[in-house]
RNA sequence: GCGCCUGUAGCUCAGCUGGAUAGAGCAGUGGGUUUCUAACCCGCCGGUCGCAGGUUCGAGUCCUGCCAGGCGUGCCA
């Protein structure tokens, strides 16, 4: 597709710089060119500060090295219809500021205009190939708040990395093997027991959550499954870890659709085990050199790759540990045909980066094209209290009472508000508060305003829709319009680099900051009823706005509605 | 001990991969639209960017060392 108008525009002057440095003798990396945007309106469009970085090499004055690089810039301009160069000022210690005409931001609006729904959408990522995990929870009990969290955040970067041009898939991994998973069926054998009136207590490091008792219920109203009277306790606890896995999962997955996000895997630890695909790596491992034995157990020499010590393979008495399989399934995330991978993972895990790493390299695959996101805790805050969680002793606020209490659009909104990387502070009562101390409202409010802006047109007979045909967007000539316009020209680049950089949070940033321009636009002038090409011209930069507004949102998986 | 995350306004946080005078929201305070939604807009108040060095034309951002808080450091997952 053909790049968005921001980038075509710094790659021209990219190119002009670098023509005139080359002509001047200088010697610069093209990569090493900065176009940016100033922080300060008054210093222009874009800005590089390249004369700035050629001044200890030329060893000359900044100043004049920018003075050179001006005149020659000017001398051959970048192409008209892409950059329409109007002026190049020297500023500070020798940046150029570049401004354009006002063409430029008018074909940007078109641009919007044109590209509507898909606006937004870059080849910045093309080509690549990535498989997000997250959540991945053991399915041993409801998702909590940290899982929202990774959830969120993942769905959004896969949306973003999507809109860039990737390739990219979600995945949810189910870890439906090994002890947890049958400490499970023994405290849900536990449970039904003591309803059936017997003496159980439940396992010492078993599940003691509430839910296994609902659970228990479930499987007693109906009439108990042919195998609970099994003589054979292992084939029981076997059948009932699976029934538990099953609903749990369910759970989880009906959750999760509350939430307003599609896997587009559900992959079970089992299907490793089943396959042969655990025994397989192993030996893939061994035949390239990576396996030792020792003291009865079998070990991953992954301390040559980096980790700070060997790793168990497999135990003393035979069993794998939780590393191989998990080697396992990521193996087969390769095999089928993943360029990429990355999992969000939650702050208790880190340890486990470098041995995974260590693995995936040690199987052939490069070390950058495996990538772990750790997605820091979550304090739930309410009243000024942190309330406390505690998954030993049943207490923990699950996600499906977080999305009751507070709702999706919120949910959603507060976890991608942060850096994925900083833990949370998600306060309860500013989430569900329904005033104007809540962020969640003031993006969606100025979409529902427009909405309603556009409601009036047509009362009056005038379609917004139409008029983004026929306006002569040159009309717009009031610094707040422009604002607006410039707005809509960086989000494909704002949306590119959030991808690029794996940070979501960066489009609610800018969500913000086009719902105050616009909101500062509308109090200062008025839309329907002004002079008619100007009317014509200002519904059609509302549409551009309403429609980078919904984008944005649709992203974050918040609901853009028509009022509120 | 070692590893990871964090430390920026009273509070919660941004700071675009080293640039120009460090920004938002909330709280506080004072104003605003008889016209398309006041869940809005405008003003004021508020800073030793944890501390100390270093790198360079330039550091909140990079390097080193401290200090403080959180998490981790299993032949558990």
């Amino acid at each position: 597709m053909t790049a968005p108008l921001l980038d075509r525009t710094r790659e021209a002057l990219r190119a002009a710089v670098a023509a005139a440095a080359e002509a001047s003798g200088w010697d610069i990396d093209r990569a090493d060119i900065v176009i940016e945007t100033p922080r300060d309106p008054s210093h222009g469009d874009l800005a590089t500060t390249a004369a700035l970085a050629l001044a200890k090499e030329a060893k000359k004055n900044p100043r004049e090295i920018a003075q050179t690089l001006k005149e020659r810039i000017e001398a051959s301009p970048p192409p008209e219809e892409v950059a329409p160069l109007r002026s190049i000022e020297i500023a500070g210690p020798g940046f150029l500021n570049f401004r354009f005409g006002d063409v430029w931001l008018e074909r940007g609006l078109a641009e919007t205009l044109g590209r509507g729904a898909g606006y937004g959408r870059s080849g910045r990522m093309e080509g690549e190939s990535i498989l997000f995990e997250f959540i991945s929870a053991n399915p041993t009990g409801p998702l909590n708040v940290v899982s929202a969290r990774a959830a969120a955040i993942g769905d959004t970067l896969a949306a973003l990395c999507d809109a860039a041009g990737a390739r990219v898939g979600r995945e949810f991994y189910i870890n439906d093997a090994g002890r947890q998973v049958r400490l499970l069926g023994e405290s849900l054998e536990a449970r039904v027991l003591q309803q059936l009136g017997e003496e159980a207590p439940l396992p010492e490091e078993g599940y003691h959550g509430e839910y296994l008792v609902a659970m228990a219920d479930r499987l007693i109203s109906g009439t108990l499954p042919d195998w609970w009277e099994e003589s054979d306790r292992e084939a029981r606890i076997g059948n009932l870890s699976r029934w538990a896995v099953d609903q749990v999962v369910e759970d989880q997955k009906a959750i999760v659709e509350v939430f307003g996000l599609r896997f587009d895997t559900w992959f079970r630890e089992s299907t490793l085990h089943e396959s042969g695909a655990v025994e397989e790596t192993l030996e893939d491992l061994r035949s390239r050199g990576h396996i030792f034995e020792s003291e009865g157990a079998v070990w991953f020499r992954s301390s040559e790759l980096g980790d700070e010590k060997d790793r168990v393979l497999i135990t003393g008495d035979g069993n794998p540990t939780y590393l191989l399989p998990d080697i396992a399934y990521h193996r087969d995330k390769y095999n089928r045909g993943w360029g990429r991978l990355i999992d969000l993972w939650g702050p208790d895990h880190h340890g486990y980066i470098a041995r995974m790493s260590a693995a995936l390299e040690a199987l052939g695959h490069e070390r950058k094209a495996f990538g772990v996101m750790i997605v820091q805790q979550v304090n739930l805050l309410r009243g000024g209290e942190i309330v406390k969680m505690s998954k030993r002793a049943g207490r923990l606020i699950e996600m499906k009472e977080l999305l009751d209490e507070v709702g999706r659009d919120a949910t959603r909104f507060f976890f991608l508000l942060r850096t994925t990387s900083t833990h949370l502070d998600f306060d309860l009562d500013l989430a569900v508060s329904a005033n104007d101390e809540n962020p969640v409202y003031y993006v969606q409010y100025a979409h529902a305003r427009i909405s309603s802006v556009f409601e009036r047109a047509r009362s009056e007979g005038i379609d917004p829709d139409a008029a983004t045909l026929s306006a002569d967007l040159s009309r717009l000539i009031e610094p707040e319009e422009r604002v607006l316009m410039r707005l809509l020209v960086d989000f494909p680049a704002v949306v590119a680099d959030a991808a690029e950089a794996f940070e979501p949070h960066r489009i609610p940033a800018y969500l913000r900051q086009l719902s105050a321009a616009f909101h500062h636009f509308y109090h200062n002038h008025r839309i329907v009823g002004s002079e008619t090409e100007v009317q014509t011209a200002r519904l059609a930069l509302s549409v551009g706005v309403r429609q980078v507004l919904a984008n944005g949102l649709t992203f974050l998986g918040v609901s853009a509605p028509e009022r509120m």
